[in-house]
DNA sequence: GCGGCCCCATGCATATCCTGCTGGTAGAAG
DNA sequence: CTTCTACCAGCAGGATATGCATGGGGCCGC
């Protein structure tokens, strides 16, 4: 899951996304509102989590800004405890959710958790089916020929991004963005080694090269 | 857009019909579960419309069942209201949307566009079709007379190019132009031979010469 | 530390492409 | 009708780019 964290304080943002990125998440940071419009412009995550003390504008601002364009992407806000108030008027312009700082990772993490459920109950089906490959994304679990297959982090997103585009090819570049958070490019095969790995867990030929282009799994 | 509506009720049913007909969407109807799960194997719509209160199968059973088959058509899901219940467990199954009976249109259209706007976003499966030859821009694949055809980058641009313009003719350096950035022209006849190797792989006569000028490959 | 996971670097295999050349063809000029 | 010429088709050798395979080492959880 993408998450776009907006959050001026450099070192709660680094730590942050340190952490989320250890439970599986994918986390993008930026320090002020612009830079966040932007960034969903391009870009658009599946969960924004959003300091409300922000430098150039204030945090509802941008969250005014995202409802009034009609995304409807999941906000999950923070502030400082004192502002009580804010809770009000931040539920009011469109977030989903709220945490008063100081706050608890484990907390931060419950409600993301609620966030991904919703998502994946509202978004695709659990399950997807491409030959005899079985991905439910509800589980995080892979099947081959009805057999479970252990997969690492990396290699089921790298997957699931592929069956869930399956006929389609995903350039090199694609497939990047969706496995790294900015900042964590990478600057060799690491993406052709995923490749090769899940290419002994899986059927031959499931996922096929299209050479100088990218990847793509065949649609069935 | 195909949309397959599912409802015993059927002035409802003819309502919607010719209400979403006017908005430029075409509409199926079915009366039944068994039969939705009919016209789905003979004709997958784009999006499915489903009312739960059916006469032969319950309509979340419907759901159930196409999604164990791994197909992930948007579904909109209609319910009586006082029946809460309903979708908290169809949004469980893999609806992706929920609307309580009775409906506003508005309401309806609104958010089949926003369907819309997901599929032709995600499923940007652009089909090009001259006489035999099919090329799908997504999947990056040619196929003449139903035959898939490999095609290396450069004859794969070469081809998209003129079955893009189909009827008419590209000059030499119009192709050379859309093959190559700056800094890598080229010095020899490549072009001829990439335009060598398509006549290969395709029907005789497919890519036209115009002596002088340059390219073409008829419309039909 | 041990083992899994993942990034990185390297060498190898080959598909793909450019090049240069030879011979063929169409269309105009004589 | 013949000839001339610019343009085009076709081929094969070599250069290049691209992807594959493999091993090393860093990092982190246990």
């Amino acid at each position: 899951m993408h998450i776009l964290l907006v959050e001026d304080d450099s070192s709660l943002a680094e730590g942050l996304q340190q952490a989320l990125g250890k439970q599986g998440y994918v986390v993008n940071h930026v320090p002020s509102g612009r830079l966040a419009l932007a960034a969903f412009a391009s870009e658009p995550p599946d969960v924004l989590v959003l300091d409300l003390g922000l430098p150039d504008m204030d945090g509802l601002q941008v969250l005014s800004e995202l409802r009034s364009k009609g995304l409807r992407t999941p906000v999950l806000v923070l502030t400082a405890r004192d502002q009580l108030d804010d809770k009000v008027t931040g539920l009011d312009r469109g977030a989903d959710d709220y945490l008063a700082k100081p706050f608890d990772m484990q907390e931060l993490c419950a409600r993301l958790r609620v966030f991904e459920r919703r998502l994946s109950s509202v978004a695709v089906s659990h399950v997807v089916r491409v030959g005899e490959v079985e991905l439910d994304t509800a589980a995080h679990a892979i099947s081959v020929a009805g057999c479970e297959v252990e997969m690492p982090r990396r290699e089921y997103m790298l997957l699931k991004t592929l069956m869930e585009n399956a006929g389609k090819v995903l350039t090199r570049e694609a497939l990047e963005a969706r496995l790294y958070s900015w900042g964590e490019e990478i600057a060799s095969n690491a993406l052709e080694v995923h490749i090769h790995h899940l290419r002994k867990k899986l059927p031959e030929k499931f996922i096929k090269t299209v050479r100088g282009i990218g990847y793509s799994v065949p649609r069935r």
